[in-house]
DNA sequence: GCTTGAACCTGACGCGACGGAAGGTCCTAG
DNA sequence: CTAGGACCTTCCGTCGCGTCAGGTTCAAGC
């Protein structure tokens, strides 16, 4: 008296009501996944109201085990209608969806990562003006744009290298190499003359120290000077100096360079 | 000679194709900026095209660094067009949005380990039966709606203080447990046999130690009571036993424990 | 058999941040 | 004058359903 439930014909059969109860979602979604053919009432009654097998019922645990991991229903309908449950290509779509999310768990890092010290600037009051604050933003987001994630990575390393110190003293350096460019610019000192190309040679070496040697160091810094080219007007605006006269200095330390590779 | 910036009057405009290629956005998403209102051309030309200007792409820079951010171009809008770009709201916004990717995160985190166990029991070869292995899922759905995800980590705890060989022994007791039981369902013998009083009383023992104590532990045994009489079905058809004959052990342990309550 | 309320049905819109295509107008250089 | 590139608006599609709206069916009580 031993009741196999047979291939389809014996058995309970459950409304879709019963089925959304017993599985925790929703008559909607159920309805949503006959719709596009994921899971569909083996039957209906003569006035259209679905019956769900037992067949059915333990295809949506299935389903929905699956959806827990993350997996899109377009890929869960794929690996469950594959060839007799190939388990093969349930393990590379699960590796697939792994390596998915750990890139994905990365950029979350590196976001937080950049939320929480953009907070901290802020708590540590050091930053008072809004507008500031808001340049500040505009700064970084062209940063982002200007270089490879790889690109920032390495000059974060480079910063770590040099030290906090070091860092300081090379942004007052840089500080006084501007004023004194800006009054050749405005003196319209010639772009051969040796006081200027000593500056500017002084200012391509301070550069140089943020960037490492060999050719991803040369990348990064072309990715620089582009940065300065296209975008001095907005990383002008963060700093103590006119943005039109800032564009005038990457123009003129351009010229400048040019003078010193003819002249040699 | 200064060419102060005036209000709007006076500068530049640029056309949607040269801001997108200044800002590294796409025309599309101009556009898109545009219809929301986040970000509209100040000027047209007679025949309809935008022309934006300077203050128009440093509101352009802005929404590009927030939405680096990770901020919706709702929240974008609302901290942009906030009373004097209010610094306060600015912080409650970019606090509010770590909070919520921190928890983003915590989830990946459980997602990603959760993976990662699987495909090493699939790499361990210790499951070469796909049906088994889909069953597992299953299983492993219904004890996700169980439990709470602060009862499932409640019981990890517990599993892992206990250590893996006394796990593993409790398994086997309770193997036992089952057949023994399953001999008695068979037999008939009476609820109140004492028999069987005291195979369901090691049966609770079993289970209790791996709840803690206290309210917290009643409700999570509570819960994994409400699971067994809920899913037997699926449960069931992960063990070795028949899924019916389990549907009516589990109803033969609580016809004992009444039995047991009315005779104390 | 009738009524009533719950359960069920289909169809359609909405969300978020655009991508992409269709079909037309405008601008500029040769 | 013509070609082609830049620009315009409008609309559909994405993903996984939630949420109506408006109608039919079911099960139980009278």
């Amino acid at each position: 008296m031993v009741t196999v439930t047979g291939r389809d014909g014996a058995g309970r059969r459950w409304s879709i009501g019963e089925v959304a109860r017993a599985s925790g979602m929703t008559v909607r979604a159920l309805h949503h996944y006959d719709e596009i053919g994921l899971l569909r009432a083996s039957e209906r009654t003569a006035s259209g109201h679905r019956r769900y097998t037992g067949r059915d019922v333990r295809r949506l645990y299935r389903v929905r085990a699956l959806r827990t991991l993350g997996l899109s229903l377009e890929e869960i309908a794929d690996v469950l209608d594959g060839s007799a449950d190939d388990l093969e290509a349930m393990r590379g779509l699960l590796a697939a969806q792994l390596h998915g999310l750990e890139a994905h768990a990365v950029r979350l890092r590196q976001l937080t990562d950049r939320l929480r010290g953009l907070l901290e600037r802020l708590d540590g009051a050091s930053m008072p003006d809004p507008d500031q604050f808001m340049t500040t933003l505009e700064m970084i987001s062209v940063f982002e744009a200007s270089f490879t994630p790889e690109q920032r990575e390495q000059l974060a390393r480079r910063r770590a290298e040099l030290g906090p110190e070091a860092v300081e003293a090379a942004g007052l350096e840089w500080k006084e190499l501007v004023e004194e460019l800006l009054r050749h610019v405005q003196d319209g000192t010639p772009a051969d003359d040796p006081r200027v190309r000593e500056l500017v040679g002084r200012w391509d070496a301070l550069g140089n120290r943020f960037h490492s040697t060999g050719a991803d160091g040369e990348r990064t810094k072309a990715a620089a000077r582009r940065m300065w080219e296209e975008h001095s007007e907005e990383l002008g605006r963060s700093l103590p100096w006119p943005a039109e006269r800032m564009r005038e200095l990457v123009r003129y330390l351009e010229r400048v360079r040019q003078a010193g590779r003819r002249g040699h």
